[in-house]
DNA sequence: ATTTAATCGAGACGGTACGTCATGTCTTCGG
DNA sequence: CCGAAGACATGACGTACCGTCTCGATTAAAT
């Protein structure tokens, strides 16, 4: 979801100049930029204005803080999330999502937006909720994924979704942004075995 | 009560020459409350050396970072870091280490402290890898727990240790720190049981 | 009251194509309201536009800068600059004219309002620029007053007449922007009678 | 008075790192010099810590406002103001009196940092406080010339000494900031005999 | 018994970023 | 095409912390 999108419903009649497309977009590729580029040195709202050639109350206008600008910059790019496949084998499709989330995570400029934006949701509630809802779209994603399989008798009636949910994505996480060991295809197949055996 | 009103009746004398160690304590002390208490807001230098009725080159004197006081101020207090458990039943160890890790984590002002700890980290470079040594040893105790275990034969000689250790803390942290889920014993019985199930 | 408050009640209509008389007009009484209400603190356009529920760019359509709308506004109370008297005796008129000067200046909203004016005069080059063009013609009036008398003999040849204005409009602008002392009747029949007395 | 003595009689026992002198007055020539090339454009703090090489925050502690310290710049340089002639002849006394201050006022860089200390003043009221106490001690330097000059019959017991200075000042201040006329030292003496026979 | 020197509380210092405010220009839409 | 609403770039504002650097006072070890 992108936070700023005019309210469906509110059909204001919308009296004087509107939001500048333009100023826009290059506030967020600003972000976007400087969040790729960040050496771990926080991205400034100052700076993304500057980079954006904008004023910095053009920023503060449309959004409530500066994470907020960080996640729908990276929302924007991450829009084309891969949609959770359903071949019929839980085995595969599960290892398809895990390996997917790991590799769009690291693909590109992604990997660094990404780590800053998690870090920068660290200390800002506003932003840390805003990431939440983010991710939970993907949560919810797995989830169903899941229950498919759970449905055709893949994983035993008992078994905690939930948990199996938290354990890819506590288990993505936690390397992602300690960096102590990879996020690879193998362990993305390693861990979908061992989960779906663990819980059949 | 005001978190950075300085102790009241705390008369700490000099003590010249040598490091005061009242002084050490009370900064220590101001820490854990500040990182307590603290509602999100990042704890700062200042407020610790005014809580603890202390000269802020004094906290620089002895910690090289403001991550580095949190960080002692933590451990001061987690020391008695229960000893990895070994019956001879890896489910059952498994089980415990993990349940003893959710309890401390969560018991009393830990929560808070370890919380606002884990988002500072998230920014200071310094704090993080400070952290990490922290954190490193519990990990390696795990793992010791888990290579018995496989020596015993309750884990396939192929098992991903690392993966394993990762899996658990992966899901600690990210139910810990995101808060949507809870971390009970419940759980850690369900996890150890699966994690060795998948695994074998 | 509110003086930022929209006028209530006034209901103007567009008029469209042709200037809109009415907000010429409610942006002057706007101006002056807030030039006589202000509590030292500088009118602001913004404050002017809400007040006579105006758009921005209205103001700025008709009048340069701030300035010339303050000074308009003013202009628009004071037309009725009151004519040089000419009984044909310099101390009477004189008299006449200095007093009429104070009194006016000090006369209902006119004082906290020309005041204002003269401090956003003192930072806006416009507007001091259009305010000396403004009191030029004061000048002026009271000069062919001097020049006058001058010729009736009631002032020596060699009398310096524009110390001598501003000696009038000098001590006039002092005690009335710093406010020490007072511009009383009494104070101009004492000025007009020593100015004449020092040049005779 | 400089706004930055420290207060007679508070023998404060003076704990922690003492103002940096050196800083002090690097503020105060930065002010300065930024006041006497202004070209009308207001003086920012910021320009004035940037170009002292000064933090901000320094300027702010010591300076309740941006007014008083460009005050406290030029009163730095003024405070060899001339003292009060005295030779007992009022006519020469008040001449030079006044010559003085024409000239001071216009000497080297002194000019238009005035005129922008005047004008910064006409918006910020706590500077015009300043500015005001600090004036004021030379009405009252001229004020005793005068009664000194009554007291030996010069002028008439009647004599409003109070108009006389306001004249003086009037006159100085209107043509120092209109600069529409001069004030050179033949207005100075056309002005100290023409006061001295208007109220003898 | 003196020196000597490390440590203390206090707080000033040069910086960086913050979020707010006012300016004057520009764009959009309804009348 | 006027007028309202309001977005825009600019740039100063005053505040909060940062980490460093004096200060004078205190006090224990080394002379």
């Amino acid at each position: 979801m992108n936070a700023t999108d005019p309210q469906p419903g509110t059909t204001r009649p919308h009296t004087g100049r509107r939001r500048n497309e333009a100023a826009h977009q290059a506030i967020l590729d600003a972000a976007l930029r400087l969040l790729a580029e960040s050496d771990g040195t926080p991205v400034t709202i100052d700076a993304i204005a500057r980079t954006a050639g904008v004023g910095k109350q053009t920023v503060y206008r449309w959004w409530p803080s500066k994470g907020a600008v960080l996640l729908d910059a990276l929302a924007d790019r991450a829009d084309q999330a891969a949609p959770a496949p359903s071949t019929g084998d839980l085995r595969a499709d599960l290892r398809t999502f895990i390996a997917t989330t790991f590799d769009g995570a690291q693909r590109g400029t992604t990997a660094p937006a990404l780590r800053t934006l998690a870090r920068e949701a660290a200390r800002d509630p506003h932003l840390a909720e805003l990431m939440q809802t983010f991710t939970a779209s993907r949560r919810t994603a797995l989830r169903e994924l899941l229950t498919r399989g759970r449905e055709r008798g893949e994983l035993a009636e008992d078994a905690d979704l939930d948990l199996i949910v938290d354990q890819v994505y506590g288990l993505f996480w936690y390397r992602f942004l300690l960096g102590h060991a990879p996020l690879t295809a193998d362990i993305a197949d390693h861990l979908a075995t061992t989960l779906i055996t663990g819980n059949a």
